[in-house]
DNA sequence: AACTATTTATAAGA
DNA sequence: TTCTTATAAATAGTT
């Protein structure tokens, strides 16, 4: 009869589209792909997929088996990962990160633990002081026998209220957390695909 | 001339391949599979992709156009992402993360929290000693007069201070955990079918 | 790792 | 975006 109706899939050069509809068009369509691929992977060897896709225009992208927070706890807290041929090794991340942001924020948590230590050191010193009155009381008397001050109490008072407040504060946040973090991961959602 | 000399691909159904062996060959090979798929997407729309595959056995691969440090990266600094279709919005990884490390840090902060908790005790014993020697005897000078009371008052300032710096560095983490839980919360995640 | 018969994905077009 | 169709690509089973 007359001519076949499309001249079907034309084989295309690997490279960027340069018409931009037709390179949203193939963005959508093969992204479709990749997930329905992941999902087989994922079902076919029991395996855990993740992937991730930025747009052209930045927007974000993602699907995951069982889902893509799963993934990424697991990523994010992968333990020095073992050597791997081609592929790049997923623990490079944690690296990463760590350097980047975690180590900023357990510098703060350095800080503290050194003020630990000051407590501890002060404590040390007021027992020692404590001590050298007891031995001193014999002989009566030194600048240590002096009651050590109701103000001091009240600092160390407001100090831990104040510690009381963030954990509070860190608390609540936290529940919320919780309870989405935990709605996020019961939910194995698969693919898409259109 | 002979049968033919395979029987070509067969069609298998999505679900986990009993054959161990056979279900590792396929994971090698999808996995290829899945790398070329992204790498293609990659290049023909301008975009970039990263996958992460946890194999049966734990291990880690993974794949990333330009590189999976890069798409980490902007994963993770990822601003508060925008709704979007069918897509799980790959946000949820930030929170997902932040929730990781901030459980992390949080249960450290508990433990220091106690800590600090267990010395301030301590040393309120100490002082309350002391001020009961001290009520026990005669008038002498006061406290402010003692050296010891500088000293402390000023590590304890120094303390306090520390302590409100760090409860700003979490309360702006906080912020950044909000908005990415917030947007857990609101993104109704798609489904559907293979 | 290679080989093919087939299944599956998809480029174009509507 | 969705559907159709011819064809390019991926791959299951085998060697």
């Amino acid at each position: 009869m007359e001519g076949r109706k499309t001249r079907g899939r034309q084989k295309i050069e690997i490279k960027k589209i340069a018409n931009a509809d037709d390179r949203h068009v193939t963005f959508s369509k093969r992204r479709s792909g990749v997930y329905k691929k992941c999902n087989e992977l994922a079902t076919l060897c029991g395996a855990e997929v993740g992937v991730v896709v930025f747009s052209e225009s930045e927007k974000p992208f993602s699907y995951g088996n069982p889902s893509i927070d799963s993934i990424a706890d697991r990523f994010l807290n992968l333990q020095p990962p073992q050597e791997n041929s081609d592929d790049r090794i997923a623990g490079s991340l944690v690296g990463a990160y760590k350097h980047a942001r975690y180590m900023e924020i357990l510098n703060k948590h350095n800080e503290l633990e050194d003020k630990l230590r000051d407590e501890q050191l002060r404590e040390k010193v007021l027992l020692q002081k404590e001590r050298a009155r007891a031995s001193a009381e014999q002989e009566g008397l030194g600048w240590w026998q002096r009651p050590i001050k109701e103000l001091d109490s009240e600092e160390l008072k407001q100090m831990y209220a104040s510690f009381q407040h963030l954990h509070n504060s860190l608390s609540n946040h936290l529940v919320l957390l919780n309870v989405a973090t935990h709605n996020v991961n019961n939910n194995n959602n698969i693919i898409n695909m259109q």
